[in-house]
DNA sequence: CAGCTATTCAAGTAATCGCTTAAATAGTTT
DNA sequence: AAACTATTTAAGCGATTACTTGAATAGCTG
C-alpha cells in the first residue's frame, strides 16, 4: 500500500481499461461493432460491407476481441463473429450519445448528408409504442432480410429498403408506416421514407434503429425459422 | 445517395465518433476522466495527483476537450477542468462495466494489490439504502475533503482516510461503518475498512464509489458553502 | 487423408502517439 | 502598464498504428 506500489497499479489497471478505449479509437472498428449490433456475421460479409479487405478486417477483430468486445465461434467452414455482450452495445450506445450531444461535427456531417432529415421530425420509441397498441401504425423494418431474422421490433414487417419500390404494393396506403433501420445514423430508413412519401404513402422515421428499441426493453421477436 | 458518397458519409461519421474512442485510449486519460467525476480540478492539481507533468497532463486534457469530454473555465488565476455532461460519466462507467465483465486481467490486478478485498463481501446500493432508512449504519465517505464538500452520499460524514487513524474517536463502536470512496478501483475505502477493523469497529466496504451513486439517481447531497 | 478455403499471421511503410524539454501565450493582479 | 504565473504550444524522440501484400495455418469436407 506504499506509494509507488499505489502508482503502478493505477496506471496498470486503467491501462487496462484503455485496451477498451483503444479498440473504439478506429472508426472502421465501430462500423464493425455497428453491423454486429444488428447480427453475428463472418469476416468476409464485413469485410465486403466496410469496403475493405479480408486482411485488414481479420486483424480489426482481433483487436476487437482481444479488447473483449467481441467473441467468434466457428460454423462450418466459417468463423461468425458477434457482440461479446449486451454490455458492449450498451457501451457503444453511450459512446454514441455523447458523440451526439456533445461533437458538432456529427451534426453537419447529418445535416449534409440527409437533408431531408431536419425537415421531418422522426417518431420515437415511446410515440411508436402507443401507436402499436392503438393499431395505429404499420412498423416496417427496411434491413436486409438476415438482420430481420435475427431480431426485429414485435409486429414488424420487413421490407428491406432494396426491394422496397418493387415490393411498395405489399403495403397498404391508407395507414401510417413507420419505418426503422440499424439506428440513427443508418440511411435505410430515410431513403424509404423518400421512396413511400414520393409514392403517396403516409410515412414516417423512428429515430433510433434496433438495436436501441431492444436495449431500452421493449418489445422484440425473432426468426425461430432461422438462426 | 449512390454508393460512394454513403460510404464516405460512413467513414466520416464513424471517424467522428473514433475521437471519442480515442480520447478513452489512454490510461492517464481515463485516470483524468475518473479525477474529475469527482470534482473539477486545476491542471497543476491532476498533474499532481497523477504524478505527471503538468504539459503533459495539459496535453491529454486538450485531448479530452476536443472530443468533447471535458469542459473547463477560468476561475481567478487558474484554469478549472470538470466532465463536460453526466452522460459523459455514464460512458465511462459503460466502459468500466465492459472492462469489469470482459478483462481477466483487471480482476487477477485487483485480487493482486487488494488481497483483503475477495475476503469481504462488499455492501450493495441497494442495501446501503436500506441501512439507511432503518438508521442501521454510520456512512462514512473517506474521499479528501474538498470531493466530499462538491458532493456525497446524503447523509454521509467526512473523514478523508490520511486522518482516519487520527480521528477515529469521532465514530462510535456499536455501529456497523460503511465506507466508500471514489469507486470500485480506488483503494481508498479499502484502507479506511483495514484500519477500522483493527481498531476493533465493525466496518464495510460500498461496492461503487460516490458517481455511481449519483448516476443512479439515489440521493446526494453537497457542502453549499463551498463549491 | 488430401485438397480446399476461410481466416490469420508477418513484414513493411507512412502516419500518429505519448512524453520530455523549452519557449510562448494569455490573463490577472499589483 | 508591468510583472507574474498558470497554462498552452512547439519541436523532437522512440514506440505504436492502420493498411497493404504475400505467405502460413487450421480445420472442414469429399
Amino acid at each position: 500500500m506504499r506509494a509507488t506500489g499505489k502508482r503502478q497499479f493505477k496506471d496498470e489497471i486503467f491501462a487496462q481499461f484503455a485496451r477498451i478505449g483503444r479498440a473504439l479509437s478506429s472508426g472502421r472498428r465501430l462500423e464493425l461493432l455497428e453491423l454486429l449490433a444488428q447480427r453475428e456475421r463472418g469476416v468476409e460479409e464485413l469485410a465486403i460491407e466496410t469496403s475493405q479487405s479480408v486482411a485488414n478486417i481479420s486483424q480489426h477483430l482481433q483487436v476487437l476481441r482481444q479488447a473483449g468486445l467481441v467473441d467468434s465461434r466457428r460454423q462450418g467452414n466459417y468463423i461468425r463473429y458477434r457482440l461479446a455482450a449486451d454490455i458492449v452495445l450498451n457501451l457503444w450506445l453511450a459512446l454514441r450519445d455523447v458523440g451526439q450531444a456533445r461533437l458538432a461535427e456529427i451534426d453537419k456531417l447529418v445535416q449534409a448528408f440527409l437533408k431531408d432529415r431536419s425537415a421531418l421530425e422522426a417518431v420515437t420509441c415511446v410515440e411508436l409504442q402507443r401507436r402499436i397498441k392503438n393499431g395505429n401504425a404499420i412498423v416496417l423494418d427496411v434491413r436486409p432480410e438476415q438482420e430481420f431474422a435475427a431480431g426485429h421490433i414485435a409486429g414488424a414487417r420487413s421490407i428491406p429498403v432494396a426491394e422496397l419500390r418493387t415490393r411498395i404494393r405489399e403495403l397498404p396506403k391508407r395507414r401510417v408506416i413507420v419505418a426503422y433501420c440499424r439506428g440513427p445514423y443508418c440511411v435505410f430508413a430515410d431513403q424509404a421514407v423518400a421512396i413511400l412519401r414520393n409514392a403517396g404513402y403516409n410515412a414516417l422515421r423512428l429515430d433510433t434503429g434496433f438495436p436501441e428499441w431492444r436495449m431500452k426493453g421493449l418489445p422484440v421477436e425473432r426468426d425461430a425459422a432461422r438462426m
